[in-house]
DNA sequence: ATGAAAGCGCTAACAT
DNA sequence: ATGTTAGCGCTTTCAT
């Protein structure tokens, strides 16, 4: 039977109910026996502190809000986001954190559902698409909060990202490693910073080991099935002998366009993706690709944001993780027996996450 | 730059708090020019009012919880999970309500997170397990709640579920018509409803048809694909000529214990599954199964939450929802040339969710 | 170490 | 139709 209140508790332990509220924030000054006192009513009565009161007064809830404005049958069935939604809800069980969530792809009902006045101590953004109202909004209502996932717009907020341009610079080294000459690659999107960031990663790789960047060979997509399909289609007479293409989704289109022109991978064309998301491993060819620790990446927007809230955030913090290119058989490293080991070998970049200057 | 209050709204406006109240209340009794006035500060301030405050004062926060007594990974794992979750966090946007996610296999932790005061208008809890403690708990704490999906505990809570009974029912029924006599079945955990009802359908299919109940070819498991691969085994030397498996995942693993064993399905043994969900179709024999509407399921558990809510819980509502058969390949009623169409054949039990007695 | 009292921002009688 | 007022349950000075 709850809906007692501290003086309902207070009068039972005789006491006033500034002593019982003492107890339940575990002020250390209240006497021994006092405090065995009160608690025993507690634990007797289970009495449970009105939150909305409670919020009221100290003007934080424990309260933590997860925005994604995509549909929800996508959260629901983007492995991306399911993944990165699991970090963030490990994470808010450690802190004792309760989650909210809002999906949905429209902004304008999206934003003051979550702006609505004190409910929420932070949120955590997570989308790769452009989000700038959403992110001004949040700032204007003093909400603190953290991007996680390919933010679009970085200046000024706080962040955990994958070190996409690091990534991708690894995986086009793979190929040329592996002596392939004329590595072409399908991109992301480019005007989201994931989609730039690794076409970056790709071009740099090319310019250190001096190989010349042949515009035809870059085939621009949008991280989608049918777009990754007509992108590598448009590869083709180019003859590239191998692709690093921006996501496992992609690579499988690829794979598909290629074979429909009877190129078989990794016999006539290699390619490395990036992800490892089950797409990844669904069917042969099994794909080399860029392992992002996603689920870590949530866990780690989570803990930045409580640190946000509890030390300010007037300087944005801004981390970085490291990836592992995880070698399979797409890329031929197999076939030409180089590859490290029989399963699938990993390469590391750094081990621990890098922080990034300001 | 929100933290305004009601106050400074009326002070802009040059009228009282209650008024400004009424005119964010939508209460009618306000004139038409004064409400255009606080409207106006109203937009130009972006005043919004403060949620805690105001759940203080009205015991009601226009938060839901969903309750999940599983592991983190679990939820973001299981396709059950996935779907009903869709179709709940879709109603409470549908409603404009927040939804708080509290997923936790360890209920000693689970419990005190959820009912810690004030916060929840109510919850829906998703769990075929036990869950006698948290339902308790709910209970003592006066939150309205809704069990969706295979509900453990039923006497006097709301419930949405599927008609399992019915389900296994039409199941098994459809190997009879197909002109099977020995059909077995490997059911669910018997200690769980979904598990027992299922168990039961078949059963009555089998009496209504005149074939005898024969407890050798009755094969408990648990859900799981081992528990399912043992159960199928154990078949075997009673020579079914078909099984009603309880789930499509064990119904997976029953095909794999059968190959094994050199049997073929449908050749040699038809099978007929339950849910639905990838695992049906994921490889052949694609799977005859029953389709369980899911994501309706979740939708239907907010609403009859909302409603108990809003018009009190006294008396316990219960939906069942109906299902659909999918004829596919593994119950050979291809093979007999005995199905409808050459796509999946769908025969529907009854088109509306039926509302069960009191 | 404990109690008294003020007030967080809001809604809902109750007045007018 | 509008204003006045009294709390909702809690934390937090300020006294003692």
């Amino acid at each position: 039977m709850p809906n007692l209140t501290l003086i309902d508790v207070a009068k039972l332990a005789g006491v006033s109910r500034s002593t019982v509220s003492r107890v339940v924030n575990e002020d250390p000054n209240v006497s021994d026996d006092v405090r065995d006192r009160v608690l025993t009513v507690i634990h007797q009565t289970g009495y449970q502190p009105n939150m909305a009161a409670r919020s009221l007064r100290t003007k934080s809830s424990n309260i933590l809000g997860l925005v994604i404005p995509e549909n929800v049958r996508t959260l629901y069935t983007d492995p991306f986001f399911l993944q990165l939604n699991q970090g963030t809800t490990q994470a808010c069980n450690a802190h004792d954190k309760t989650l909210a969530l809002f999906v949905e792809s429209n902004e304008e009902t999206l934003i003051p559902r979550v702006t609505r006045g004190g409910h929420l101590d932070g949120v955590v953004v997570q989308s790769g698409r452009a989000n700038g109202r959403l992110i001004r909004a949040l700032v204007a209502a003093k909400i603190p909060f953290v991007v996680a996932g390919r933010p679009h717009n970085t200046n000024g907020t706080s962040y955990v990202d994958i070190d996409n341009t690091s990534a991708s610079y690894s995986a086009t080294i793979h190929l040329v490693r592996l002596g392939y000459r004329r590595i072409a690659t399908i991109t992301g999107p480019l005007d989201e910073v994931a989609g730039m960031d690794r076409l970056i990663g790709y071009k740099r790789a090319l310019q250190d080991r001096g190989l010349p960047i042949d515009e035809d060979l870059i085939s621009p997509a949008d991280f989608r099935e049918i777009g990754a399909y007509i992108a590598a289609k448009r590869l083709i007479p180019h003859r590239p002998d191998a692709v690093f293409v921006a996501s496992d989704l992609m690579a499988r289109s690829a794979v598909r366009a290629f074979s429909e022109a009877g190129l078989r991978v990794p016999e006539d064309i290699a390619l490395v993706g990036f992800d490892d998301l089950p797409p990844a491993v669904v069917e042969p060819p099994l794909l080399t690709t860029i392992r992002q620790p996603i689920i870590e990446f949530g866990y780690q927007a989570v803990e930045m944001l409580i640190d946000l809230i509890e030390h300010g955030q007037d300087i944005p913090r801004q981390i970085l993780l490291s990836y592992e290119l995880v070698i399979r058989d797409s890329c031929g490293a197999k076939l030409k027996g180089l590859a490290p080991g029989t399963g699938s070998a990993i390469s590391n970049n750094s081990r621990s996450s890098q922080h990034v200057g300001l």
